[in-house]
DNA sequence: CATGACACATAAGGGAATTTTATGCATGCC
DNA sequence: GGCATGCATAAAATTCCCTTATGTGTCATG
């Protein structure tokens, strides 16, 4: 049960005082009139039971007492002032985003050198985590999830939809003499037969209960593992167009179906908490992903608006 | 010009918070309730653009920031307690008196043994000053003046007027044959002719005026002075009876008059700032002296009425 | 599995603590 | 001597907090 200092504010302004060794410069400093000094020194002497400061005309003195204080009080400022300081700056300095691994690898990892350059003084670190895993809400700046909701308080703005349609190297196409028909994907290796976005795709592209018994849904997470066994002609992948652009430009990869199937509500969001939503580096971010996906085309949504600090 | 720290308000209920990892805990501490240090945990985090807390269920983690910070707050806390304490213990025990000199060994003297043996938890310094010196206002808790007013908001105490009559050891008074009318002081060496005091207790006595050429007033202040003197038998002195008390009750020195003069307003006082006027070592202090001179028959002032602290 | 207890969050409202404004006062300076 | 400077003070206005009351999510328990 620690001891009972005196107000507060009546120590900030004998601290700034103490150092000006006038209440008309402690004023100015802390942004206000010589009068509320005056008003907390007396507070704080009426408190203690002893002056700290001696009135001279026209100038102050400290008492022994003050004296005494003063070293002591300045030095716990100055302790506060620095932690604050230096949390402040590492903080500000500093971007931790808590991605997918989806979005890291398929979106971040070959645009962010773009904002790393618009932005030389933030560091970006970017935390992906894999199926399974969970977003790291407590630690990061902001987060860029598909399932894993964050915490309901938290900004969050839809930034990709999850659409997905098979896709396959055009080799493998060839090796059955082309992908024309749905049906020609059943004859084709699948990287991954459980997925569930299969039987809805094949629903949504008429045929009925395909047979592809279901598994927790996991492509949300991990789709470069998926494209690389697609590239590699492993198999027929069920990805989102979106994140295979290269792929599919290149010729890597082959979009057989014009036809995208999604469930809503599964979409990647991007999110990070209220406390933050006037942060600086935060909103360089949220907006240079928005700028991006509005110059691939996408639909934006109109970022949250700002609250004055 | 320091950076602005966060309110203090909001750091004080951080620091109580990351020592306990609760806010109902910091509350009770602080004695405010759980929701104002919500409040001010909010706050900060609002202020700082970032989280200190990671609000689990039924407890508090500190977060990566809020740790770096934790250490140094309580750190700069503890400053500031310790200052206070120490600066406040030292002064609660220690009791300064600036008094002049003969306030200080006629009176002060042999009585403060009773007053030391009374408080027991009290350092009593007396810093006596010299005729021409002043009182040390500025690091006394208490001062007895004379001729030196104390600053006019002190408060101040008539305890002693200065009645003044002469004084002279029996063996001068024998040396010429007695004095029994005021005419036969002048037949003897004064101790100092030029006090201003003789001449008003000359016209006092139904002289008028004897030549005694004015000169600075200085017996309040040096009495003991004198009165050795005179008890050594080198000359009449014209000195305060209520101080001679001793000397006169021994037989060291006699009063041939009844008669005493004074000028009004001069008197000993007690005085103190009103910021003390409920520290208890001054009130100790006051009342005991209050006490002795109550004791003496003297007239007692009644103390200012005390306020609330 | 329902219930209560616990710990923090949130909203509204009131009130006290600070600040400002507007002076006064003493004194040092030109 | 007159003015500028720096602190004190009183009254008035705000702002800032804190409390009360209530909500929410979880854990523990019977």
């Amino acid at each position: 049960m620690p001891v009972s200092l005196p107000p507060l504010s009546a120590i900030r302004a004998f601290e700034a005082a103490s150092r000006h060794l006038s209440f008309t410069k402690a004023g100015e400093e802390l942004g206000m009139t010589q009068a509320a000094i005056s008003y907390q020194i007396r507070l704080l002497e009426d408190r203690l039971g002893y002056a700290v400061f001696i009135r001279k005309t026209r100038r102050i003195e400290l008492t022994e007492n003050g004296r005494q204080l003063s070293g002591r009080v300045i030095e716990a400022f100055a302790t506060l002032r620095t932690a604050f300081e230096e949390v402040g700056e590492k903080n500000a300095g500093q971007l931790v985003v808590s991605s997918n691994t989806t979005f890291a690898v398929n979106w971040l990892a070959n645009r962010l050198v773009h904002f790393q350059m618009q932005n030389p003084d933030i560091a970006v670190r970017i935390l992906p985590y894999g199926p399974g895993a969970s977003p790291e809400f407590d630690s990061a700046d902001i987060v860029v999830s598909a399932c894993k909701r964050p915490p309901k308080d938290w900004i969050s703005n839809e930034i990709v939809k999850a659409d997905f349609s098979p896709m396959l190297s055009p080799a493998l196409a060839a090796s059955i003499g082309g992908v024309t028909s749905p049906e020609d994907i059943l004859r084709l290796p699948m990287v991954d037969p459980q997925d569930p976005w299969w039987g809805i795709w094949f629903r949504a592209a008429g045929f009925g209960d395909v047979d592809l018994s279901g598994r927790p849904n996991s492509r949300m997470g991990s789709q470069a593992l998926e494209a690389n066994r697609a590239i590699a002609g492993q198999g027929v992948a069920i990805l989102t167009p979106y994140f295979c652009k290269t792929a599919l430009e290149t010729g890597q990869l082959q979009q057989p179906f014009d036809l995208t199937a999604r469930i809503e509500e599964e979409s990647w969001y991007l999110s990070y908490p209220p406390t933050k939503r006037n942060n600086r580096k935060v909103r360089l971010f949220r907006d240079w992903v928005f700028a991006e996906l509005k110059r691939d085309g996408m639909p934006v949504p109109a970022p949250a608006p700002e609250t004055a600090a």
